[in-house]
RNA sequence: GGGCCCGUAGCUCAGCCUGGUAGAGCGGCGGGCUUUUAACCCGUAGACCAGAACGGGCGGAAGUCCCGGGUUCAAAUCCCGGCGGGCCCGCCA
């Protein structure tokens, strides 16, 4: 909007001051109902008064149709100066777009069979200064005012907002589901001493009241599991983690995981677990367990994918993944092979070469984006697993799947260690690493190894990425797509009504 | 960390290659129109500063075509360096 129109609108509403109109008044004169129950039951010859955005004004001569949007709903207004006199003249010099009004009427079908309320009466509810920036329905072409300024991308784009009342829905049905299976919802610190339960970079900040460093929680894994310890069988938790690297289509430095912790249960459950969840979410949601999602093909071709995410799910151990997806047989090459393969693809080891963790990435690197149908990968080599029990038939893997979807990594789950002194072999590794300089590596976190001392039953253990799971019941390719408000860098400062800020 | 693309009126974009008056549509403002729905038709202001404000007129000290330099008589346009955004690769299990 140009500067003059914002002043224009200043003006505007100094002159309603003036008048003795209040541009901002604290309630609504006729008392409104919600637009979506006129619409869900349309009625003709009942007079109803509603609330909301004016999004659209159409002007016939001496007649103006109006679009007000409510909670995501529209409804057309029409106003008649013969109905309503001065009263026309008024919304005509004194209602702009972007302004929230308040009208009663009665309900009719316009000639083009269109439900509308014949406007008699109205009020101004609350003033707008600036116009919305596109026409309502039409999409704002600049990714970073959508991203900046969610709020308008919302207001004015219906599927934008879908995407968003999915997102919430997804969690309210993921609730839902692990309340039914007996789960105690809890909360653990954000806030924590030692950072751990995942490979990653933290963010760090100050408890002044302590004056020590503290870590925003990577994961919450390490507390979730001193319940268990604590006697709680069925554990979940839903929140946000903070992990100190790249912001790309697949991450957000906060990121939003839901992590659950079952007494007695193992890896086998915890897929299970997973398969029900997810299935039954999309079930809940979007009414069905088949989603379309977009892919780009060899060629650069962008494809739907239809993915049935109805259980059960594959299950593939990751070396054998290896030889399917991507024609390797690991188990048969040599260290120095292996390293060739590392070199041919520039795939580095933070803390040098390791032949579980370069197993790894090469999965990760040449099979992982290949899994559109909903897979479990399992049986990590115990290497790269610092907090997973080894295989109970096999010490050189570790009980431990990811699940991928579309191509992206879902869920993460162990049959967890309980081992307090191999817990504590692992962290010594794990600090042998960070000191070779992998910034990754877990920290020994000696308060939990002496939590499992006291007995940790067997426990199987997950981790999803609620982000990623929304991504793939909306379709969406970028993760900043289902996060309201994505991590941008800082803005400068900019003029506003109040001045510089 | 490497590469590619984009940044011009409130919005969407043209102009850039080939340097020489900065344009269109939408939106705004004014007018017309009794059933429209991305309404339509006519007119008009609007890109930086600015004379208190507003309306009308006049004017240039000049004028941020993201910012700062450079080349040139002359830069939105060419060159270099930044900033912001998007995408790809690497890293992030």
């Amino acid at each position: 909007m140009s500067q003059i129109e914002l002043e224009q609108r200043k003006r505007l509403r100094e002159k309603l001051l003036k008048e003795g109109i209040n541009p901002y008044p604290h309630q609504l004169k006729f008392a409104p109902i919600p637009v979506k129950e006129i619409l869900e039951a349309p009625k003709t010859g009942v007079k109803v008064a509603v609330a909301g955005r004016v999004v659209g004004i159409r002007r016939h001569g001496k007649l103006v149709f109006v679009d007000l949007v409510d909670d995501g709903y529209r409804i057309q207004l029409f106003l008649y100066k013969k109905e309503l006199g001065d009263k026309f003249d008024w919304f005509m010099d004194n209602i702009d777009l972007g302004d929230f009004i308040n009208v009663y009427g009665e309900l009719f079908y316009t000639k083009r069979g269109e439900l509308t309320i014949r406007v008699e009466d109205y009020m101004l509810a609350a003033k707008a200064l600036r116009s919305p920036p596109v026409k309502y329905g039409h999409r704002i072409m600049d990714t970073e005012v959508r991203y900046r300024k969610r709020y308008l991308d919302i207001m004015m784009t219906p599927q934008v907002r879908k995407i968003f009342e999915t997102r919430f829905k997804v969690i309210e049905e993921i609730r839902k589901f692990m309340w039914s299976q007996g789960y105690l919802e809890v909360e653990t610190p954000i806030l924590q001493p030692v950072y751990g339960g995942a490979a990653a970079k933290p963010f760090i900040t100050h408890v002044w009241a302590l004056d020590e460093d503290w870590y925003l929680r990577i994961s919450p894994e390490l507390y979730l599991k001193r319940l268990i310890i604590a006697g709680f069988n069925k554990v979940f938790e839903i929140g946000k983690n903070f992990r100190n690297e790249d912001i790309d289509v697949h991450h957000n430095p906060e990121f939003t995981m839901m992590e659950a912790y079952e007494a007695y249960a193992d890896y086998n459950d915890m897929m299970r677990l997973t398969e029900n969840l997810v299935s039954t979410v999309a079930w809940k949601v979007l009414g069905t367990m088949k989603v379309k999602y977009p892919v780009e093909t060899e060629k650069g071709e962008t494809i739907e994918e239809t993915i049935d995410l109805s259980p059960p799910w594959k299950r593939i151990r990751l070396v054998d993944a290896l030889r399917e997806y991507a024609n390797l047989n690991v188990e048969e090459l040599s260290d120095d092979q292996i390293k060739e393969l590392l070199r041919e693809y520039q795939l580095k080891i933070a803390g040098g070469y390791e032949r579980g963790r370069a197993i790894i990435k090469l999965f990760d690197r040449l099979v992982g984006r290949k899994l559109l149908q909903p897979t479990f990968i399992i049986d990590f080599p115990a290497s790269a697993s610092p907090l997973t029990k080894p295989h109970r038939e096999n010490p050189e893997y570790a009980e431990r799947f990811e699940a991928y979807i579309a191509g992206l990594e879902l869920a993460n789950a162990y049959t967890e260690l309980n081992d307090p002194i191999l817990q504590a072999k692992y962290f010594r590794e794990e600090e042998e690493r960070k000191k070779k300089g992998d910034v990754e590596a877990h920290p020994y976190d000696w308060d939990f190894v002496e939590a499992l001392e006291y007995g940790m039953p067997p426990t199987g253990g997950l981790g999803v990425g609620i982000d990623r799971l929304i991504m793939v019941l909306t379709g969406s390719t970028s993760i900043k797509e289902v996060i309201l408000f994505p991590m941008m860098k800082r803005e400068e400062a900019r003029e506003t009504t109040s001045g510089k800020q």
